[in-house]
RNA sequence: CGGGGUGUAGCGUAGCCCGGUUAUCGCGCCGCGUUUGGGACGCGGAGGUCGCAGGUUCGAAUCCUGCCACCCCGACCA
């Protein structure tokens, strides 16, 4: 869990040590308790050699390979499914937004004004003194445009002309696409200066039922998380400063990693009538009396990815949930010769086949470039639940080898019964690795009831830490301030306990949770 | 934008303090051969504007000045 550099021989090990590596080992040591110094790097070291992503040289910005994409794809493809079946549809906006459309909704723009790109002139010429293209002050818009951080301005603008009546209600629209956030401090997955997600907007004639709207997707998305991603959350709402700018109740997925911090992995925001009223968005009534819209939004982003990534990886590499795995199975073939390579071939044929006849997605691997070991290792480093073997031995016995990524365990069965054994595989790892999850989460949410209780679980035990609050922004800021800790949410599961703030000893009617989050 | 750090081959780096042969080593890459049930080995080979621009000097990766980029910590944030 600790370090993903791998030392490929002994020399490599000597060299590192005659270097600095010394000083990386040491802190290595330290993190065996505490952990998150070291973290970053090792995190970012195993997205660029699992093959996910890498910086791509533009600010901020990530390139999301091949294999890193396959798995975005299997995402977008189970939740779009479960859009559609909450009864969603799919639509696209414009990247580029009137710097005028943002300042309609105050709270929105003061929220996202730090952070947005802005395009102010729209041609590039030679410089005059040849020194190579400039912008052509000459082309300056007469309105700039924001590249979106977000498309509410945008899309409920759109909306006041497609909504009149009751009728045109509720109004179910999601939109996969990229928004811009021109954060300070950028991360592979976790904060990109630009990021793939999706965002839905709905529109309802009644309060309740944009709140049940809201509500809804933050179960789909909670239900996506543990059952397709294999990653526990915890449901809850935003205390008032951490909500969405514009918001009136936010709804969200907390999820831990495993250095102890707390990741959000997912938003659905309750918005009121706040958009409605600032894009004058109005419908008759049954009645022909004009009313304000309610409203809602959601997204998830690619940061899922990191949530993923951060959950289940261990020493060996990353660790990938089944379900969302774009190699499930892999078959390594281990011969002497292209004639044994032949012969394997043979027996791997059907058995291809048959996994593929079952939904199940299969690679075999006869690349004759790499050895069997390096194989295994690049596997596992990728992530991908099952590996078969076959070799001289497995011919002679009508037998194959496998292996599962989450335990490394690894088992011969008879050719007959490779399939089902497969199929149990998948989903044992699907369960398992959700519940290991489950069992760290657990055992990381403690209960504290003084001040002094909390910074010390903060400090050596990380986690989530459930205490009692005041309710007040001026608390929340004060604990922030003094120990980095948020209030990551009010679990919606939340049992009403009598007791009293930790800090000012204020009457609290329920405990809430704390974290240090990324 | 504040504090700290780092820029030498695709990657990881030595050399810098104390200027002086052809810039070190490993991984990776290419060729040949032997290998192949957990990251193979031997031999041979290719690959460098030492971040950029000035300056000091007979001579700069090394000293000085300026700039740039990246990383980490803060502020910000999904």
């Amino acid at each position: 869990m600790l370090n993903i550099v791998k030392i490929v021989s002994f020399t490599e090990l000597f060299t590192r040590i005659s270097h600095k590596f010394c000083a990386k080992l040491k802190i290595m040591g330290k993190n065996l308790t505490k952990r998150s110094e070291d973290y970053s790097k090792w995190y970012n070291e195993l997205v660029v050699k699992a093959d996910l992503a890498e910086n791509s040289g533009v600010r901020g910005c990530m390139v999301i390979k091949p294999y890193g994409f396959a798995i975005w794809e299997k995402m977008q493809a189970a939740l779009d499914k479960m859009f559609k079946e909450t009864g969603h549809e799919n639509a696209y906006f414009p990247l580029f937004i009137p710097k005028s459309y943002l300042s309609k909704e105050a709270s929105h723009v003061e929220g996202f004004a730090k952070e947005c790109a802005v395009v102010t002139h729209y041609r590039l010429k030679n410089a005059d003194d040849g020194s190579g293209i400039v912008v052509d002050e000459d082309a300056k818009l007469e309105e700039e445009l924001i590249v979106r951080p977000t498309s509410e301005t945008i899309i409920w603008d759109t909306y006041r002309r497609w909504i009149q009546s009751y009728r045109d209600l509720p109004l179910l629209i999601n939109q996969w696409a990229n928004v811009v956030r021109w954060e300070m401090r950028t991360r592979l997955f976790l904060r990109t200066a630009e990021f793939l997600w999706q965002e839905g907007h709905t529109a309802h004639a009644t309060k309740d039922e944009a709140i049940e709207e809201a509500k809804q997707m933050m179960e789909v998305y909670a239900t996506f998380s543990e059952q397709h991603m294999a990653v526990p959350v915890i449901r809850g709402t935003k205390t008032e400063s951490e909500r969405f700018a514009g918001a009136e109740e936010t709804y969200c997925i907390e999820a831990l990693m495993q250095d102890g911090k707390a990741l959000q992995a997912g938003t659905s925001h309750f918005l009121g009538q706040n958009f409605a009223k600032a894009f004058d968005v109005t419908y008759a009534t049954k009645e022909g009396k004009k009313e304000h819209v309610w409203a809602t939004s959601w997204g998830v982003s690619t940061r899922l990815m990191g949530a993923l990534i951060m959950t289940h990886s261990d020493d060996n590499g990353l660790v990938l949930p089944p379900k969302l795995a774009p190699i499930q199975v892999v078959i390594v073939p281990i011969y002497k010769g292209l004639d044994q390579l032949d012969l394997i071939s043979e027996k791997v044929a059907p058995l291809v086949k048959d996994l593929r006849s079952k939904g199940i997605s299969v690679k075999y691997d006869k690349r004759d470039t790499h050895k069997p070991g390096f194989k295994f290792n690049e596997y596992e480093l990728k992530g991908v639940p099952v590996r078969i073997a076959i070799g001289k031995r497995d011919l002679e016995n009508d037998t194959f080898e496998l292996a599962r990524r989450d335990t490394l365990e690894k088992e011969t069965i008879a050719t007959t019964e490779v399939v089902s054994k497969v199929e149990f595989l998948l989903e044992d790892i699907q369960k398992n690795i959700y519940q290991k999850a489950l069992d760290y989460r657990s055992e990381k949410i403690t209960e504290v009831d003084s001040y002094d209780e909390f910074k010390m679980v903060l400090e050596e035990k990380g986690g989530f830490i459930s205490a009692h609050w005041d309710g007040t922004m001026a608390t929340e800021e004060q604990i922030k301030e003094e120990t980095k800790a948020t209030i990551r949410c009010i679990p919606i599961a939340v049992e009403a306990e009598a007791g009293s703030c930790m800090v000012t000893g204020k009457p609290s009617p329920h405990r809430v949770l704390f974290a240090k989050a990324y």
